[in-house]
DNA sequence: TTTAGCGGTTGACATGGATCAAGCGAACTC
DNA sequence: GAGTTCGCTTGATCCATGTCAACCGCTAAA
């Protein structure tokens, strides 16, 4: 039923919608551990909700620094670009987790945040972040924790690049993904990939005909069933054999 | 002159050397804009200094975490393991950089940082650096940027080893050094390596060989002058070129 | 329904770097 | 001072992945 004054109507909508307080990644997301009162003081911090559509930017490389973003729903791309032209994926992002860390250091962005598709975010300003974090004990750490966990991540890739095979590569990331879609309540077997045989190419540092014979090998071999973006994993225990196969 | 009392001679003396009011690499490290009043507040809590003898473990992965550490002298590399026994190395630390940051995400250390040379260190207790950081907000920010730091070189290497001919890995490299030296206060062209060509070839995802043959070449075409583990850099530009002349 | 375009698949061939192997020189031990 | 070891260099060969090219099949627009 609608109130009467349809102006309040609207007012607390949009309060709800973009309280952490009421959102269900917040276990997920930068509120995670914090007891009713502090989220009602991150809910002040949090005010700006953005839409981004499919194929938009969120930041790009170069532009100022004073928000840290998080994804309420959607799928973005972080690249970096080198002067010559080449570039390359660093990261694909889900709901709940959390764009622009790399912005801090030098107060400008050093990526490009590209939504996969139509997706919303928070944007949280970072000197407001730094002030609560201050008064929060909780907020402080697990946002260390947080950035900590992106470097750790980054590790991962690093070893991936560095010492794996193309399969092996496909493979981590696949069972990487599937964890994360787990992880938000939807199946870890079947799912919808939000990004380009380029893209994924690129993350893993592979040409997109490797990734998609890659798929095609997996596929013969019955551990997963591809039909273009469509990825179902059949043999998850195939799949992480792969990963730990070679001992070279 | 010697005081009357030797014992007093030796507290003041430790006192002073663990200060960072009167190290000499407050500017690169920690302490960065820190007025004196702060940064006497930091030398209470960073106690802790430790001696690490070159081949040994600053820390190793699956430890509790309770500390990072700042490298007052000598050199590190850190290196991460796969079940299977592939490692890799994900970066060689200098004096006035962070080691240990990765442990804060799980309260475990996830990667192993080992002495290349006789080093020092001055740990220190995280929580109480959370503690103080929550006071000082210029300590908080920049602690802040070191992390995020991290996460931008993690990107660099990313791109690197996703991306680069094994030639342009080593220029990228050998640049870097070079830089990082600089800002140190040493020669920006010539230098000697800590490290075998083996945990160069890790860290850049190649096999010794290839990074002794790219050395050669640079050799052959006049950018370097090689000998062992002392390097000359004889044209600076030279390897800049190398770095951005592929566009695939 | 036809057509255009983009993303994906597959094949043939090329190549950069890995692998295997031999030898060398500097540093460390006895 | 001789012998041993480890790190490095260099050569020959191999192979995983890149490159080039053709074609396929969704999807969307006309």
């Amino acid at each position: 039923m609608p109130p009467t004054n349809p102006l309040n109507q609207d007012i607390s909508l949009s309060v709800i919608k973009t309280a952490c307080s009421n959102c269900n990644l917040r276990e997920l997301c930068l509120p995670y551990g914090l007891n009713l009162e502090e989220l009602e003081r991150l809910d002040d911090l949090v005010s700006t909700r953005r839409r981004v559509k499919r194929g938009d930017h969120l930041y790009r490389a170069g532009e100022a620094f004073d928000a840290i973003y998080a994804i309420r729903s959607g799928f973005f791309k972080t690249d970096v670009l080198l002067e010559d032209g080449r570039d390359q994926v660093t990261g694909f992002q889900m709901a709940g987790e959390l764009l622009g860390l790399d912005g801090i250091s030098t107060e400008h962005h050093t990526c490009n945040a590209i939504a996969l598709e139509d997706s919303e975010i928070c944007a949280i300003p970072f000197s407001r972040l730094e002030s609560l974090s201050r008064e929060i004990h909780t907020l402080q750490h697990h946002f260390h924790k947080v950035m900590s966990r992106e470097i750790v991540r980054d590790h991962g890739v690093m070893m991936l690049l560095g010492t794996m095979r193309a399969e092996e590569r496909l493979a981590a990331f696949l069972l990487n993904l599937s964890q994360r879609f787990t992880a938000r309540g939807f199946s870890h077997a079947e799912f919808y990939l939000r990004m380009t045989r380029e893209e994924i190419g690129s993350y893993l540092g592979l040409k997109l005909e490797t990734v998609s014979r890659a798929f095609s090998r997996f596929q013969e071999e019955g551990h997963i069933a591809v039909q273009q973006k469509h990825i179902r994993i059949l043999n998850v225990s195939g799949l992480k054999a792969l990963m730990n196969h070679r001992a070279t």
